[in-house]
DNA sequence: ATCAGGCCTGAATTGTTGTTCAGTTCTTGA
DNA sequence: TCAAGAACTGAACAACAATTCAGGCCTGAT
């Protein structure tokens, strides 16, 4: 054998891999879902469509690996926000400014992710990607739970419901188009958060306090 | 001319594209949109594929006119709840809870409707079923604002959120599937009904009588 | 320089459904 | 019973993207 994988190899590959995940997440991020074709991507990554096989086995492969990375960001970005805060109800009230802050400022990115029709089976990966989220917003519920800030309820079912309020107030179709306008874009976003931390018993005067403290910081992550 | 549009015949073609669409309507509530295909519902309706075009002009019209027909049960169903409701805050539990019996007694449907994937574009039709749905919400919670019952808030925002939460909990894919258990069922009803309702402001003690007024007699809509 | 071996290319193929339309069947009024 | 006109049929067509693969290209060891 006179060609092996050398680490120079190695790296060109992962490279590649890399490039094509990330064409496929900027398409996403200006067109949707819908935007995250073959051939376009294939483009965008400087490569022949066939090049992406040797790398993704299926549109779908693609697809749900780009889903479960940007599931993870997201989910780091959670945890970061939640863990520099004070005590269990500003982390909770961190955590959810974070995802509104999130998918406000990618909303095309967030709905490709969350809903938007794709014509290869991702019903898995979204399946895992709420998991995830839900799986952490539920967690700090319950943690402020037990710190005897917010009554004791179901918290999974709570985080499910809570993120969908996030979800289709500020990326489903009926969402304010507030394109760019940041001040807009903080008050949806206060005002969506304020009421998600309602839903699970947070007291109004006491939520205020809350929002104000977690939005100003999280809305450096808009860069990130 | 020996040909012409007889009462009968009148009354055979509505019935005929009454039957295509109940046949769309069926194909939906058992496999989703994606069993709304044009020769499957088509021999459902024990027409040809041909005559499905003879009654609409294409797929998109056809799921079009199928989410306006729900929608527009879905929302006599709400104003018949909230308008037999004694004052704007038990209106506006009861309008919710009978989306909530809604969605969760015909989730397929429902997914179909709101938010699974299709393969022809129904953006504007889904649009319009969402817009009329929260509209009539928001006018609920505006009546409950403007009698003083919940705090001053952005209505159509508060409604928008509050439908992508019930949503997103009962029929969303991290809904817990209770298929059956008419109890579970009620009790998740309950429970997210309350949520939505703390959301906009409706106080725990007050909400828990609302909502049990509420829940029953929303069950009788389930066969309707 | 050489060549073995995998990597890349991109045009052709495939598969899937919505849509069309020429021919057939049915309905009506005379 | 018959002619005119409309509705219905269902096989063929069209369009669009995902996927394949034969041939060329590049990389790395000798």
């Amino acid at each position: 054998m006179v060609y092996r994988r050398t680490h120079q190899v190695v790296k060109r590959l992962a490279a590649r891999r890399s490039a094509i995940l990330t064409a496929a997440r900027d398409a996403a991020a200006e067109g949707g879902m819908a935007a995250v074709q073959i051939a376009p991507v294939a483009v965008r990554a400087n490569v022949a469509a066939g090049t992406v096989y040797r790398y993704f086995p299926s549109k779908a492969d693609l697809i749900s690996e780009l889903i479960a990375e940007v599931s993870r960001d997201e989910l780091a970005a959670i945890r970061r926000a939640a863990d520099a805060a004070p005590g269990p109800s500003s982390a909770l009230a961190a955590a959810v400014t974070t995802v509104a802050v999130h998918v406000i400022s990618q909303r095309k990115l967030a709905w490709g992710i969350l809903a938007e029709p794709v014509d290869v089976d991702v019903t898995a990966s979204r399946l895992a990607s709420r998991r995830e989220i839900a799986g952490e917003i539920s967690g700090r519920i319950d943690a402020a739970v037990r710190a005897g800030h917010l009554p004791a309820q179901d918290t999974a079912l709570a985080a499910t419901a809570l993120l969908g309020a996030l979800h289709e107030s500020l990326v489903g179709p009926l969402a304010p188009d507030n394109t760019d306008d940041p001040g807009r874009l903080r008050d949806a976003v206060q005002t969506v958060t304020l009421l998600a931390l309602r839903a699970v018993g947070v007291m109004d005067a006491r939520a205020r306090g809350l929002v104000v403290q977690a939005v100003l910081p999280a809305k450096t992550l808009v860069g990130a």
